[in-house]
DNA sequence: CCTAAAATGTAATCGATGATTACATAATGG
DNA sequence: CCATTATGTAATCATCGATTACATTTTAGG
């Protein structure tokens, strides 16, 4: 790509008084519009994004070709916000140790998963926008899980585990903790302790139990 | 109530050659409408359900003071399939042994929620009408809960537990199951084998394991 | 029976939404 | 400097949930 001056500060020139006709990054200001209403609890409308913005209700369409790929983005950023925390928690975790690892994978999952329901929900739920839609996201998931398989070969040739069937215990894995995130964002974990901690902890003993269960002893 | 004929059969007197203006049931039809549509794997409006009635738009609402009313509605007669057949298998499982009735719950969880994800989906999310709005759902899937305490408590009894924590054991189960029907409905599992068998057996596989985990040896 | 009230359906309408189209304005590059 | 492209606006459409006024049928009480 050709060089270019990268200072200047967007052509910031008022017509009369007001804001400028076209907006500085308006993609990118949708989608945060849309994340802190998902954020909000209300529900994602391209419009409320627009009006958030600042915006007439078809400019978006000039960034996304229809309100899926709106959430599609939307869903690429939680994700990417999702895997940071995740692998910030690996690199502060054993490494010599695969089941620790993978506990600690489970635990930043859930953790994160309980601080952010209406970004989980929009990432892992594939009912906001067709599935292959956002391939950057599908990508990153997979090499997620990819990274529980390796945890979970590791342990095997630690000989820490129990059975020989990696490829069950991962489905386990990945449903028990998928299912504990969601029953907390559907709704079935009605009102429990006193605020989050104890629903953080719940998620702690449930990961302890499981591995616990496939572990050699 | 005051004993009436029972047998008239809806008052059929066409008041020229149409169809009686007062339908039938409307109640009833509206609601095996949306629990077709959702088969269908269509979104459910009140719309399209009342065009399926062959009732004007306005009609629904007659029957329902808004759109989470009906899908309330709908849940509750789904629930209602859910558990008879719920019940059905534990009819068939042996009476004696707590952990294999245990196992005969889970899989007979799964197999519904496989058979039936549009259905299982209304039940499970909470997002199609507010939490409450149907106490019968709400009591019907407290007593599932409760069954699945006693069998616990009664496997404790008898012996067959590695550990005391009931609660924390059941909750994992809990996630288990509804983790790996809600990864199906969600599109987590990238068409599999060759058809519903397969992810049947694997939903066994795993439901074994986490039962294989919590067990005593 | 008969008739008044209640139940149930229709028609018309409202506001919000996703989406499309024609047009306006700004940014960019030859 | 100007033409092409990018980006935003305005107007419009169909669909949906919901409400209201009105029509018809059923039901109950005298």
């Amino acid at each position: 790509m050709p060089a270019r001056q990268p200072s200047k500060p967007r052509a910031r020139r008022p017509r009369s008084e007001a804001r400028p006709y076209h907006h500085g990054d308006l993609r990118r200001v949708l989608i945060d519009a849309a994340l802190q209403l998902a954020e909000e609890g209300a529900e994602v409308s391209v419009r409320e994004a627009a009006r958030r913005a600042a915006v007439s209700p078809g400019a978006p369409f000039r960034h996304f070709p229809n309100r899926d790929a709106l959430m599609a983005a939307v869903a690429a950023e939680a994700q990417r916000r999702f895997r940071t925390e995740i692998e910030a928690a690996l690199d502060e975790a054993p490494a010599a140790d695969p089941l620790l690892r993978f506990r600690a994978f489970g635990l930043a999952y859930l953790r994160w998963a309980m601080r952010n329901p209406a970004h989980f929900e929009i990432i892992s739920t594939g009912r906001y926008f067709a599935r292959g839609s956002s391939p950057e996201l599908t990508r990153d998931n997979a090499e997620l899980i990819a990274l529980t398989e390796q945890m979970l070969s590791g342990a095997a040739a630690q000989g820490l585990l129990r059975s020989a069937d990696l490829k069950r215990i991962q489905i386990a894995g990945r449903a028990l903790v998928y299912g504990f995130a969601r029953m907390n964002l559907d709704g079935h974990f009605p009102r429990w302790g006193v605020g989050e901690g104890e629903i953080e902890r719940t998620a702690e003993e449930v990961i302890d139990l499981f591995i616990t269960g496939i572990a050699r002893r």
